[in-house]
DNA sequence: ATTTTAGTTCTGTAAATTATGAACTAATGA
DNA sequence: TCATTAGTTCATAATTTACAGAACTAAAAT
C-alpha cells in the first residue's frame, strides 16, 4: 500500500475531523485510509502497516468500526484474509442517527421547560422557538430527502 | 441556589449529552445549570457552590463558554459580581455552525473523490450521492428556516 | 491604607484514554 | 505433524484530560 502525500494528509485531516466527532485517533485513521485508498478493500495487515499502528490497535479499530456499522468485509475462497471496506451505503442511517440525537436533545429541552420555574416567562420564548424549530426539522426531513431524490432523477 | 432532584438529574443528563458533543464535564454542567435553574442569571460563586466545582474549574468553564458564545453576562451598578446567563438568542448561530461543520466534511469528501484513483468508478457513486445530499441540505436550509417562521406566524 | 471581593493563573496530580508488544488461539497449509 | 497465517487478548506504558488547591491580582469598599 503506497499512498500519495495528498492521500496521507487527507487521512490526517479526516482523522482529526472524526476525532472531534468522538472517534479515537486510530479508529479515525482507519476510516480515513479506507476512504482515500485507491483500492476500496484492504486487509488487516495492509491497514496496520500503512498506518503504522500495532496489530492490537488495528484489531480494536476494525472491530469498533464493524460494531458501529461503519465498515464491513468480504472474503474470497481460498484466502483466509478479510477485506475491509467502508459501508458506504449507510450514510442515510448515519444521518438518521444524527437526527435521533437532535430528537433526544429536544426531549431534554422540553423537560427543562417543565422543570424550571422562571419568574418571567419571557425567558422561555427563545427556548420554545428552538424546540419548535427542531420539531419542524424532524418533521420536514423525510420530505427534504424525497425532494432531493427527485431533483436528481 | 437550591435545586430540585429533577433539576439536578437534568443537569447531569444534559451534561452527558454535551460531553458527547466534545465539552468537558465541568463546562457541560455549567451550561446545564444555567439552563435549568429557576433564576436565569447566576453568579460565579453560585455556580461554583451549586455544582461543587473549584473556583479554577468554574473560571475556566465560564471563560470557555464566553469565548464560544454560549453564555454572556450582565452587571448591575454598585455590584461587582457578574451575572452569567445562557445566550439563548443564538441557537441560530449554533445551528449555522453545525452546518458549517457539515460543509467542511463535504469539502473533505470532494477532495477524497479527486485524490483516490479507483479502478471501478461504481465505488464513487455512493460517495457522490452523499456529497450531493449535503450540498442540497445546505442549499435548502435557509428556505426551511423561512418556512418554519411562516408556519408559526 | 488595608481589607475584602471577584475572580485568574499556576502547579501538581488523579483518572481516563489510547496505544504498544508479547503471548495466545484457532484455522489452514505444507 | 509442524509451521504459518490471521488475527485476538492481556498487561502495561505513555499520553492526555480535567480538576483541585493555593497563590496571586486588580479593583472596590471600609
Amino acid at each position: 500500500m503506497t499512498l500519495s502525500e495528498e492521500q496521507r494528509s487527507l487521512i490526517e485531516e479526516f482523522g482529526i475531523y472524526q476525532e472531534n466527532n468522538g472517534f479515537q485517533p486510530a479508529v479515525a485513521r482507519v476510516m480515513g485510509l479506507l476512504l482515500v485508498s485507491d483500492r476500496p478493500e484492504l486487509t488487516f495487515d495492509e491497514i496496520s502497516e500503512t498506518l503504522s499502528i500495532s496489530k492490537s490497535a488495528t484489531s480494536n479499530s476494525l472491530n469498533m468500526l464493524l460494531n458501529t456499522g461503519h465498515i464491513e468485509y468480504t472474503t474470497f475462497s481460498g484466502d483466509r484474509k478479510r477485506y475491509f471496506r467502508i459501508k458506504s451505503s449507510n450514510w442515510r442511517e448515519l444521518f438518521a442517527k444524527k437526527m435521533e440525537d437532535l430528537s433526544y436533545l429536544n426531549s431534554l429541552l422540553k423537560r427543562v421547560l417543565e422543570v424550571r420555574k422562571r419568574e418571567n416567562p419571557i425567558y422561555d420564548t427563545k427556548l420554545n422557538d428552538f424546540i419548535s424549530f427542531l420539531d419542524y426539522m424532524k418533521a420536514q426531513m423525510p420530505r427534504l430527502i424525497d425532494e432531493w431524490e427527485k431533483s436528481r432523477a
